[in-house]
DNA sequence: TGAACACTTGAACAATTGTTCATATGTTAT
DNA sequence: ATAACATATGAACAATTGTTCAAGTGTTCA
């Protein structure tokens, strides 16, 4: 989004010593913007989904775009991106591409979620 | 973004089988929407610094402004979402509000996705 | 070779997002 | 009351996103 160079806090610093602690135990920039867009990944319902359906079994795009209801283009442009981030991987077999899990944490990152969702 | 409400799949269904099965077993679209909505709230770095220092102790909206060199304003709406979200809740103390966490999970979804970030 | 099919890709577009700026609210102390 | 301060909020804006459409690969089979 918009990004100034002179960020700067406008108000007044009240508690000094905690926020030299925080920032002593935070991690990389880096690392948090790496996982930032790793969830980035998983905030779009059609991506969500066809994770959720390759967690079952192996799929072929045209089958993800019947099982989902979208069209093979969209499905086949959000699938480039879960490679890109390294979450799927894919087979061809003769005009057919295959596509599967590429990770083993999918299913719990998004039991994890589950688990505050259902909380209330 | 852009919805048709007339979506089809373009293409020959070629695993039929497969595709009904898959259907039958995946969760309510409700839940998957709402997935996806809680980690596109994961989804953005500011977000994730918020929770992350939040994690280690509660602040004051000014002190996170401070610690991640960003204004309070956007502090404070970055907040609003995280609160709609359940994800911290605030207590008031004359001026200052003190930010928490209210929810245990935040930190191991993290860690999951540190864990596919580390891999490679 | 060429038609048919599965998939990919790029441009275009509306919708959404995150920040900034200005202003408003709420609390304290004088 | 009024000033000072901490925070919240609304409008505005550029940047980003996800889909569609059209055209492009790549593979098979006649």
């Amino acid at each position: 989004m918009k990004h100034s160079n002179i960020d700067r806090c406008d108000c007044t610093l009240i508690h000094e010593d905690v926020v030299n602690k925080v920032k002593s135990n935070m991690p990389e920039e880096e690392t948090l913007y790496d996982l930032a867009e790793l969830f980035k990944v998983f905030g779009d319902t059609t991506r969500v989904k066809i994770l959720w359906a390759l967690d079952e079994t192996e799929m072929c795009v045209c089958d993800i775009a019947a099982l989902l209801n979208v069209t093979q283009s969209a499905v086949s442009h959000q699938l480039r991106v879960l490679k890109q981030a390294r979450l799927v991987k894919n087979r061809r077999a003769g005009k057919v591409v295959y596509y599967s899990l590429d990770d083993e944490h999918v299913k719990e990152i998004f039991n994890q979620g589950l688990v505050h969702i259902k909380e209330d």
